[in-house]
RNA sequence: CGGGAUGUAGCGCAGCCUGGUAGCGCACCUGCUUGGGGUGCAGGUGGUCGGCGGUUCAAAUCCGCCCAUCCCGACCA
C-alpha cells in the first residue's frame, strides 16, 4: 500500500505486489540492497596497519578532554554528566529520608512526589561519565542503597534505533512471566519527575515494558504489560457501553475519498491528518481510500442504507477499532499515528434524545475514569475552536496531569443533523413525513493509558489502580539463609498464589531465582503493582505474610489464611486512595483567577486548571493561547453558571470556563 | 511544518578533532557465591559503527546526499 506523504523506500508498490505489504521486522529496517564490494579491503588494510605504528598523539595528555559528547550534557541545563549523576544520587538519598518522614506535599508533584531538589554542594563533583565507583567519600550504611553507582543513564535524550531484536516468549509453565518478556537484571532507571516530566513519562512507558517504538514514526507497539491494561479498560468500558443499550459492530478500515468529502467541515478538519491508499494490487486505484481517521463517514453512509422508518430508531452502535491520524508530533499513548479506541455512533429521532445520549455517554466516561482509572475529570462543553469537525456541540472530560497540563480524556459529540444531511439519512416518521435523524458520536482511546500513567506515577515508576493493574499482587518469596528455597518457601508461595487466584485476585509469583528479593521489590514497584506480598522463612514460622502497598509503601503483617480477604480490602483502599489523592491534587492546582496578571503568572509557573470568565470570542481565546499557552479546556457543566467578565478583554462573560495548557 | 539534538553490541556510552586491530559499564551465557530493599567473584558470547556515495593504500573517524528517532514550538484524541 502506498501512503500519501510517505514516499518511503519500504513502501513501494512492490510490497503490495508481494501480497503481504509487510516484511519481517528486521528486514524492513534494512531493506535488501544490491551487494557491493566496498568493504572487501579489510585484509589489505590490516596488513598496512600492522606495518605502521599507532600514532602517539592519541594518548597524549595534551589532548583536549572536552568534546561534543560533553557539550551535549551541558546543553540541557548546564550540568555535566558527573553533576547529573551526583544530583541523582543526592536526590535518592533525599528520597530515603522522605520515605521515613514524608514532608509536606509539593504543590506540583502529586502526593508521592519528591520534588525538585538541588544536590548539596559536597556531592557535586566533576564529570565522570562512565566511571564507576566515583565514591564521594560518604560511608553509606548497608541498609538500602536504591541506586548503586552505575554509568549515568541517558536521561536527557531518547534515541530510537530501529527494530529491536525479538525476544522469545517465556512459557508460563516454566515459571516465566508472560507479561514481562525481558528478564533484564538491572532496574532500568527512571528520570525523576521533577527533573524532566516528559522524559520521566517516556522512561516509565519504555522501561515498564508497556510500549516500545515501532519502525514507523508514531506507531508504537503496545507490549503485553501495556496491553493487559488496555484489555482491562476495554472489558469494563465495553460493559458500560452495553449496559447503556449499545451493541458492537465493525466497519471497514478504508473509506473512499468521496465518502469523506460529503461533510464539508468534517473533511476540512480531517484531511490534513489523513493517510491515503492510492495503490492496490500493484495498480493505481480509481479512487483513493482514506485509512479511517474516524468512522462517521463510513458509518453514516451505511446508516443511510439501513434506516427507513421511525421504528428503526434509535440506532445505537459502537465499534472497537484502530484509527490513523498523521500527527506531526507523537508520544506513546498520548498521541500516536495509529491508536486504538472505541467509537459510538448513534441516530435519534429528536434533538433532545440526541443531546441526552451525548450527555449520557459523557457521564459514562466520567464514571469510568473515576471508578476504574481513579482519575478525576472535569466534564464540560468545548469551545467552538476546540469542537469536533462537523459537530454541533462537543463535550469532553478533562483530566489534570502531574505537570499541570490538561489532558482531554474522552469526547462526546452531538452531531446535530449535519451528518444525516450530508450522508442522506432519511426516514418516514410517525406522521408519514420524511425526517432526518439526529446523530451523535463518542470515543475514548488508548490515550487513557497515558493519562493513567501521568496521574498516578511517581519517581519510582508506575502506580496502577488495582482495577486495571495486570497484576494486583505480586508474591516475592524470600529464600532461607540456609538450604533450598524450593523445600519450604516456594511451595508455600505457590499455595498462596493458588489461594489468591481462587479468590479472584490477579496475582503473580515472582519465582525467578536469578534475582534478589530487593531487586524484585524495586522491579515490581516500577511496574506499578498495587500490592506486594513478601513471604519468607520467618513468616512461614508465624504463618503470616507481609503486605506492602505500592502507593504508600505501608507494611502490614497478616495471617496467611486471612490474606485474600485482607488483600481485597487493601486493593479497594488503594483504589479509593488513589482517586482521593488525585482529587486533592486537582483541587490544589485549580485556581479561580480574577485578574489577567494572576492568570499569566500562574501559567508561567505551576500551571494547572484556571477558572476564569471568558467572553466567548474565538480571537480572544487565540490571544490567550498565544500569550500563555492556555486554551479553554471546557465550559464546565457543574458548579453553577457564574456570569462575570472576560479575564482577557473585560467584556461580559456569560459563564466561567476552565483554562489550561493542553496536551 | 520550523528550530534543536542524536544514530557505534540488548541498554547506556567512549573512540571521531589529529584516518591505521572497535572499546568500556550494565544486561546476556557458564560456574561458584549470595539472599527480609538493587549480592560478590571468575570466565565467556555478542558489532553490516543508521544507509548510500565520495576522498584515500586505508574511513566509525574526513566530505556529500539520504533515512530514522527524540526534544521544543506552530496544528490535532
Amino acid at each position: 500500500m502506498a501512503l500519501r506523504r510517505l514516499p518511503h523506500r519500504h513502501r513501494g508498490a512492490d510490497d503490495v505486489r508481494q501480497g503481504q505489504g509487510r516484511r519481517a521486522g528486521g528486514e524492513r529496517a534494512h531493506p535488501p540492497l544490491p551487494a557491493h564490494g566496498a568493504r572487501n579491503l579489510g585484509d589489505a588494510r590490516s596488513e598496512l596497519l600492522r606495518a605502521r605504528e599507532r600514532p602517539a598523539a592519541r594518548d597524549s595528555p595534551l589532548r583536549v578532554p572536552a568534546r561534543a559528547g560533553d557539550d551535549r550534557h551541558r546543553l540541557r541545563g548546564g550540568l555535566g554528566a558527573g553533576h547529573l549523576r551526583a544530583h541523582r544520587r543526592a536526590l535518592h538519598r533525599l528520597q530515603l529520608e522522605h520515605l521515613r518522614d514524608p514532608g509536606p506535599a509539593q504543590p506540583l508533584l502529586p502526593p508521592q512526589g519528591r520534588g525538585r531538589q538541588v544536590p548539596p554542594p559536597e556531592v557535586r563533583s566533576g564529570r565522570g561519565a562512565g566511571v564507576r565507583g566515583a565514591e564521594d567519600g560518604v560511608a553509606e550504611p548497608r541498609v538500602w542503597r536504591p541506586l548503586p553507582d552505575r554509568p549515568l543513564p541517558r536521561h536527557h535524550r531518547r534515541r530510537h534505533r530501529g527494530v529491536h531484536r525479538p525476544v522469545a516468549a517465556v512459557p508460563e509453565a516454566s515459571g516465566g512471566n508472560p507479561l514481562v518478556m525481558e528478564k533484564e537484571r538491572t532496574l532500568k532507571e527512571i528520570t525523576p519527575r521533577g527533573e524532566d516530566f516528559s522524559q520521566w513519562y517516556l522512561d516509565v512507558v519504555l522501561k515498564t515494558e508497556m510500549a516500545d517504538y515501532g519502525p514507523v514514526k508514531g506507531c508504537m507497539i503496545i507490549r503485553p504489560y501495556g496491553f493487559a491494561v488496555w484489555e482491562a479498560i476495554q472489558a469494563d468500558l465495553d460493559r458500560r457501553i452495553k449496559e447503556t443499550g449499545h451493541v458492537n459492530a465493525y466497519f471497514p478500515l478504508f473509506i473512499p475519498k468521496s465518502f469523506l468529502e460529503k461533510e464539508k467541515e468534517h473533511v476540512e478538519g480531517f484531511s490534513p491528518e489523513c493517510a491515503w491508499v492510492t495503490i492496490g494490487g500493484g495498480e493505481e486505484l480509481e479512487e483513493p481510500l482514506a485509512i479511517r481517521p474516524t468512522s462517521e463517514a463510513m458509518i453514516c453512509s451505511m446508516y443511510a442504507k439501513w434506516v427507513r422508518s421511525w421504528r428503526d430508531l434509535p440506532v445505537l452502535i459502537n465499534q472497537w477499532a484502530n484509527i490513523v491520524r498523521w500527527e506531526k508530533v507523537t508520544r506513546p499513548f498520548l498521541r500516536t499515528t495509529e491508536f486504538l479506541w472505541q467509537e459510538g455512533h448513534t441516530l435519534h429521532g429528536t434533538e433532545e434524545e440526541a443531546e441526552e445520549e451525548t450527555m449520557r455517554m459523557l457521564g459514562v466516561y466520567r464514571s469510568f475514569y473515576e471508578e476504574m482509572l481513579a482519575v478525576p475529570v472535569v466534564p464540560g462543553r468545548k469551545s467552538e475552536s476546540e469542537k469536533f469537525a462537523g459537530a454541533l456541540r462537543t463535550y469532553s472530560v478533562e483530566a489534570l496531569m502531574g505537570d499541570g497540563k490538561a489532558l482531554q480524556g474522552a469526547t462526546s459529540h452531538n452531531l446535530g443533523q449535519h451528518f444525516a444531511t450530508a450522508y442522506g439519512i432519511e426516514y418516514l416518521d410517525r406522521n408519514q413525513e420524511r425526517a432526518k435523524p439526529w446523530s451523535t458520536s463518542w470515543g475514548a482511546s488508548t490515550r487513557m493509558i497515558g493519562g493513567l500513567i501521568m496521574t498516578h506515577g511517581d519517581d519510582a515508576g508506575l502506580v496502577l489502580p488495582p482495577k486495571v493493574a495486570p497484576y494486583q499482587v505480586v508474591i516475592v518469596p524470600i529464600p532461607p539463609r540456609k538450604g533450598d528455597w524450593s523445600e519450604s518457601v516456594l511451595p508455600k508461595a505457590r499455595e498462596a498464589l493458588a489461594m489468591l487466584r481462587a479468590a479472584g485476585i490477579r496475582a503473580h509469583l515472582d519465582d525467578r531465582d536469578t534475582q534478589q528479593p530487593g531487586f524484585k521489590y524495586s522491579d515490581w514497584e516500577m511496574r506499578g503493582v498495587p500490592l506486594r506480598l513478601e513471604l519468607g522463612p520467618k513468616d512461614i514460622e508465624k504463618d503470616q505474610c507481609v503486605l506492602v502497598r505500592r502507593d504508600t509503601r505501608e507494611k502490614a503483617f497478616v495471617p496467611l489464611a486471612g490474606a485474600p480477604a485482607r488483600i481485597r480490602e487493601l486493593l479497594d483502599q488503594v483504589q479509593k486512595d488513589l482517586l482521593e489523592r488525585a482529587r486533592k491534587f486537582v483541587a490544589d492546582n485549580t485556581t479561580r483567577v480574577s485578574s489577567w496578571d494572576e492568570f499569566r503568572q500562574i501559567m508561567a509557573g505551576r500551571r494547572g486548571f484556571l477558572i476564569a470568565g471568558w467572553c466567548g470570542d474565538a480571537e480572544c481565546e487565540a490571544r490567550i493561547k498565544q500569550e500563555t499557552k492556555a486554551t479553554v479546556r471546557v465550559i464546565p457543566l457543574e458548579g453553577g453558571v457564574r456570569p462575570g467578565t472576560c479575564i482577557r478583554c473585560g467584556q461580559p462573560s456569560p459563564q466561567e470556563v476552565y483554562f489550561a495548557q493542553a496536551y
